[in-house]
Parts: C-alpha cells; sequence; structure tokens
DNA sequence: TATTGACCTGTCAGCAACTCACAGGTTTAT
DNA sequence: ATAAACCTGTGAGTTGCTGACAGGTCAATA
C-alpha cells in the first residue's frame, strides 16, 4: 500500500500519515524501482493503533511512548494506565474550562440583547465588552 | 509606563505584552531618550480591552477587527455580536467533543480496571487499547 | 570611576497536531 | 509524445503565547 491507499483506507489525510511518518510513528519500507513509500500489514496495524490511542486522548509523545515500550517487547500497560489518568485530568480541567467560557459567552449574549450599540469614543471602544466586565467583577464581589 | 509595569498592573507576563505589541494590537510611542516603549493611559486601555475580549472568547483576529473599525470611529457592536455567536458555536462544539472524550476515556479506565497487562505480540501493541475498541464499535452497533 | 545587577530592546525558535504548498520525479492512458 | 494523475521530501502556516538570545541602558554601590 502506498500512502493514498493507506489513508483512504483509514479514512485520513495523506498529510497526516506523512505527518506521522516524518515523525517517526510509522515506518514504511521503500519500494526498490521507485523509493515510494510501502505500508505493509504491520504499519496498517500501527496506523489503526495510533487513531485507536488517539481517540482516546493520548497525545502523539505517549504513541511514542508506547511504541517504543512495545517495540522492545515490554508491555506498555502499565504506562498506558498512567498516561490515561492524567490525560483524562487535562481533559476534565480543558472541559471545565469549557463550560465557564461557554456560560460567559451566554450570559454575555443575554446581557446585550437589550443594550444599544454605541460608537467608540475616547474612553469607550466597544461598550458591550467593557460594561459586561464590569458586571461580572459586581457579580464575583457578591 | 515601561512593558514591565505595564504586564505587572495586568497580571500578565512581559512576553505577552511584546507579542500584542508585535502583532500591532499595541501601538505604544518610543521615549526619545532611548527607544524604550511607552504605553500611555491609551494604550493601557486597550490592554484591559484585549483581556476582557480574549476571557469572552474573542480571538485575536476578533479583536484586530474590533480594535480597526472603532480606529476609524465606527461602532463595533454590530461585529461584535455576530462574532461572539460564531464563537459560541465553536466553544459548545469543542465542549460537547471534550465531554465525549471525557466519557471514552472513563469507560475505558473502568473497562480496563479488571483487565491483566499483556505483553505485546506480533498481532497485538496494547490489548487495551486494541481491545477497547472493539468494545466501542460494538457498543455502537446496538 | 568602574562595575555589577537589573532593566530594556528586537527577533527567532518552540509548543501540538496537523494542514497546505511547492517544485519536481514517476506512472498510466490516450 | 504528452497530458493527467500520481508520488516524493521539505518548509512553512495555523493559535496564542512562552522562552531564549545577544546586546544596549540605567541606577546604585565600592
Amino acid at each position: 500500500m502506498q500512502v493514498t491507499e493507506l489513508a483512504d483506507t483509514f479514512g485520513v489525510k495523506k498529510d497526516t500519515v506523512r505527518y506521522y511518518t516524518r515523525i517517526g510513528l510509522l515506518r514504511p519500507s521503500k519500494a526498490l524501482k521507485n523509493g515510494y513509500k510501502f505500508y505493509d500489514r504491520f504499519e496498517q496495524r500501527r496506523l489503526r493503533f495510533i487513531l485507536s490511542a488517539r481517540d482516546l486522548g493520548f497525545s502523539i509523545e505517549d504513541i511514542k511512548q508506547i511504541f517504543s515500550e512495545s517495540d522492545e517487547g515490554k508491555t506498555p500497560c502499565p504506562t498506558v494506565r498512567v498516561l490515561i489518568e492524567q490525560r483524562l485530568q487535562e481533559t476534565e480541567q480543558r472541559f471545565i474550562e469549557m463550560a465557564k467560557l461557554r456560560d460567559r459567552m451566554q450570559s454575555a449574549i443575554k446581557a446585550w440583547d437589550h443594550m444599544p450599540d454605541k460608537a467608540p469614543c475616547s474612553n469607550v471602544i466597544c461598550h458591550l465588552i467593557e460594561d459586561f466586565e464590569l458586571v461580572q467583577s459586581d457579580t464575583k464581589k457578591q
């Protein structure tokens, strides 16, 4: 399999396959006649693994580490268990931040609904944004 | 005010102020004697605005656009209303993705709890990850 | 006055995980 | 023969900073 067929098979872009190859996650052999990269069944399995791990929130560095352990014949399972706990914590943190941001945005939109547009003046760039900040910090104080 | 004082006043890093200056969001004057950048009250207000907008999910490009409108004396409010709706949609999308990822991670951890570690073999890199993928796709089919 | 330490400057590189673009080589079909 | 459609490696762009670098400036001390 060459890059296009592999990419199409797994529903990713050619450039993604190339990227994984460039950083060493995939290690295709080279066809003798033209030097084109050849991805055998083993590499196909590796790509499938990369995509599965990616879907579970592992980073590229994590996957590299998992590969390097399994390439040495060691079980990567303990590492995998540790890593996913870390990634889960980060994901939950980002999830919380995202929820907070969403709430701020929604309450801004609601507050702005009955506020007029105003031209900027020497003191104010956009009163919607600047006044909302005041409202927010007042709310915090209570 | 020079860069350090400005950064400290607003609780951001010097490099952040420098970055905003570099990309043209801040436009300090230059001190005659040594060429050091000088941030007057107007620039301080701009930085405060940048930080408020950032907290509401506006991108740097958004803020640039808002500034360019207000600099021309036009009201940026209609733009602001449109932009925040777009950013909110993106935030909600990312929020949903984050929630899904978190759920996948949590259910993987739970599933792995009563699974043993295994050494890799020619067919399997890490059975935890590869088997979980199977469980997932089975679940989807139901 | 010399020098130390703390400030400042501009610019470049790096982060994550791709994505796109470019210039050029290869293969296939007409 | 030639055109279309593939392939190659490599470099740069994305977002919003953050850190590093070499060198200039300034205030205070010995």
